[in-house]
DNA sequence: GAACGAGTTTTTC
DNA sequence: GCAGCGAAAAACTCGTTC
């Protein structure tokens, strides 16, 4: 089943180097995949690409090993099993299959490229492609015939095709035409599915029906309309489900159509010998390990190896491949497409100049601001996604209680996750904001999520109050160093460096504009709540950084945070951490940065004098506003792994078992 | 064991 | 002449916590 390494291996070393280049794309159909294949490989052979890839690919033979491995140890009585959960599977859904639905899968032609074509009408009939010497967008069919494609560098193109024009993207072009596309499309599916700028998924079931026509006849009727919108071409595909309407587009593109009829029969003679890498959300890897690992290339093979299917993959996995044999694909128009995160990256000459990267970050979390802001959307989970000169990828989360979409929000906890990967050598830097609302930011905690300090904050655990008195206007926060000592060096500020569009560039070296917020302090950043009490002038105190918190000595220490005040009985008592690291009421020692730690411990007093029944007054009061508290929770969890909890942590609190305590308080 | 978070992998254009 | 391989999104896996 497997291939192993053979003498035309050796002989033909390009042939066991598995590119996505010589997969079947439309208006491929003449190329000689072998020279390709020679001319891709040489070109990156000894790069430090190319040995990534050597990596990934034995990698992922050793994968296909583990797989092969596992089959041979099934035995008849594990085959027979699994070979009656696959038939059953297979029952439930062959008894699901809806073929009452007529969908239709429009894809433009070479998108990108026609629309360059359009705007320059001299690049007719010459090979173009869309995209930069480092990477290429799409090609036009006449670049395509030389093995030239989407996602190729572009130097590799060249060299498949000397007379090749590059045309540099123009998203906003694109844009344009594409919703001008999407005007027509609105007329027959009012909630088509765009798929992509030059994609969409229509069901057209209703339309067929009132105008009394067949798929086909709407699917040319759309083609037709497109191409008098847009004087650009496009090709359909009309099935049952979506999973089938995609497949079908692609098989008289460009500038064609192909129906297949809504039968069983028509399903599966299609399907049969259908390769599986036509398939959407199968690739070049599940390609290799299906082929390799279980020797299916069809989707018929898919039913016929269920068993194998059913005992090597996770049940999702299984059922989606099951499901594939039999041709079966969505059929209903979700209600609602929440988009789970948003992103951004860019690629540069490999540095490891920490001024650089740092530059590079700032930039991307501006951008990825502008993005989210764009967008409405606020996110709690922040990625950094780093590649190195190796081209190893690596990512970094943290998860905060507070969505974010504010640049300087984003740029203080990217930094922290940063800076604990320093010293190291990158070629790309990217940030993704998961976790989305679509609120602005200020949103309040969720108030499923009973933290002590949102619950004492808010008195009555609803969290209203939490950003009316949020009233720190000038916190210093815990951003790296590095701004602090940007901001005294002034390297960037007062730069005006042009800021590009930030979708049409890779490696561009600009430096966006740093504004005074970047560099200074910001308002939010230590997320740092003061509750002001009239009693009290713990915050005003705080503010001057006198009086009752001069055991602190660093300044800065009192704007980060570090500091509780915890009323009790109209009577102030300072709980504080002497000397930046030391519990003024047990005398623990923990460094600045456990923020989390230092917020349980505060906690853990806290909840110490509820028990001893000090706390009914307090929580009755209004003094309970008084209270200062840090709330910056926002530790990544590989910190959280490297530290543990402070000695104290056998006697924390659980935080269910403290709501109804305190409450009995009440 | 479900839910969640972090990190990795895969796919797509 | 030379070196040189993207960006975005989502799914998946695995460990931790409750």
């Amino acid at each position: 089943m497997a291939k192993s390494e053979t003498s035309s291996d050796t002989a033909r070393p390009w042939q066991s180097y598995h590119t996505v280049y010589t997969n079947a794309k439309a208006g491929m159909d003449g190329v000689d995949k072998e020279k390709v294949q020679r001319i891709v490989y040489e070109m990156s052979k000894g790069s430090k690409y190319f040995e990534n890839e050597e990596r990934k690919e034995a990698f992922i033979r050793q994968k296909i090993e583990t797989m092969r491995a596992r089959c041979a140890k099934l035995t008849a009585t594990d085959i027979s099993h699994f070979q009656m959960v696959a038939e059953k599977r297979i029952l439930e859904l062959e008894a699901a299959r809806n073929l009452s639905r007529i969908w239709l899968h429009v894809d433009m032609d070479a998108f990108y490229a026609a629309v360059e074509t359009l705007s320059n009408p001299s690049l007719e009939g010459k090979p173009m492609a869309v995209g930069s010497m480092s990477m290429i967008s799409t090609a036009n069919y006449e670049a395509r015939k030389f093995g030239v494609r989407a996602a190729m560098p572009g130097f590799i193109a060249r060299k498949l095709c000397p007379e090749l024009i590059f045309a540099p993207t123009d998203f906003k072009k694109y844009t344009y035409y594409s919703d001008l596309t999407r005007k027509v499309f609105q007329k027959y599916d009012p909630n088509f599915m765009a798929a992509s700028l030059d994609e969409a998924y229509l069901n057209v079931t209703d339309v067929c029906k009132e105008k009394g026509v067949t798929g086909e006849e709407i699917a040319k009727e759309i083609r037709a309309s497109v191409f008098e919108e847009t004087g650009l071409t496009c090709s359909a595909g009309v099935a049952a489900n979506r999973l089938l309407a995609k497949v079908c587009s692609d098989i008289n593109k460009p500038n064609g159509q192909f129906v297949l009829p809504n039968n069983r029969m028509a399903v599966m003679t299609f399907i049969s010998s259908l390769p599986v890498r036509k398939i959407g959300g199968i690739g070049k890897v599940t390609e290799h390990i299906l082929s390799d690992a279980l020797g299916i290339n069809t989707c018929e093979e898919m039913l016929q190896k269920g068993s194998y299917i059913c005992a090597l993959f996770s049940q999702s996995t299984a059922e989606f491949f099951l499901s594939v044999g039999l041709g079966l694909g969505r059929t209903d128009t979700p209600e609602v497409r929440l988009q789970k995160s948003i992103s951004n990256e860019r690629t540069f000459s490999a540095t490891g100049d920490e001024t650089l990267l740092y530059r590079k970050l700032e930039e991307i979390a501006e951008m990825l601001s502008t993005d989210m802001q764009k967008e409405g959307l606020c996110g709690r989970t922040l990625t950094l996604k780093l590649k190195t000169a190796a081209f190893e990828l690596r990512s970094r989360a943290v998860t905060s209680q507070k969505h974010i979409c504010a640049s300087k929000d984003i740029l203080k906890h990217a930094s922290k996750l940063l800076k604990a990967e320093l010293p190291i050598s990158l070629r790309l830097i990217g940030l993704r904001m998961s976790h989305l609302n679509e609120e602005r930011d200020g949103v309040p905690l969720d108030p499923t999520q009973k933290t002590l300090t949102h619950f004492m904050v808010s008195g009555d655990a609803s969290g209203k109050d939490v950003d009316e008195q949020r009233s720190f206007g000038h916190e210093a926060h815990d951003i790296s160093d590095y701004f602090v000592n940007k901001e005294k060096s002034d390297s960037f500020t007062g730069s005006h460096e042009t800021r590009h569009s930030h979708r049409d560039h890779l490696d561009s070296n600009h430096s966006s504009e740093l504004n005074g917020d970047n560099c200074t302090f910001d308002s939010n950043a230590a997320e740092m709540e003061t509750f002001h009490n009239p009693s009290s002038d713990v915050t005003a105190d705080k503010l001057e950084g006198t009086s009752c918190l001069n055991t602190v000595t660093n300044g800065a220490s009192l704007l980060e945070g570090e500091a509780e005040a915890v009323s009790s009985s109209g009577q102030r008592e300072l709980f504080l951490w002497v000397n930046d690291y030391k519990c003024s009421i047990c005398g623990i020692e923990m460094p600045p940065d456990f923020v989390e730690e230092r917020q349980e411990h505060c906690d853990f007093h806290l909840a110490e004098k509820l028990q001893k029944g000090e706390s009914s007054t307090v929580f009755r009061s209004s003094n309970l506003r008084q209270r200062v508290v840090c709330k910056d929770h926002i530790v990544s969890q590989s910190q959280r792994k490297k530290r543990k909890s402070s000695p104290k942590e056998g006697r924390h609190i659980p935080i269910d078992l403290f709501f109804i305590k305190s409450n009995q308080n009440f």
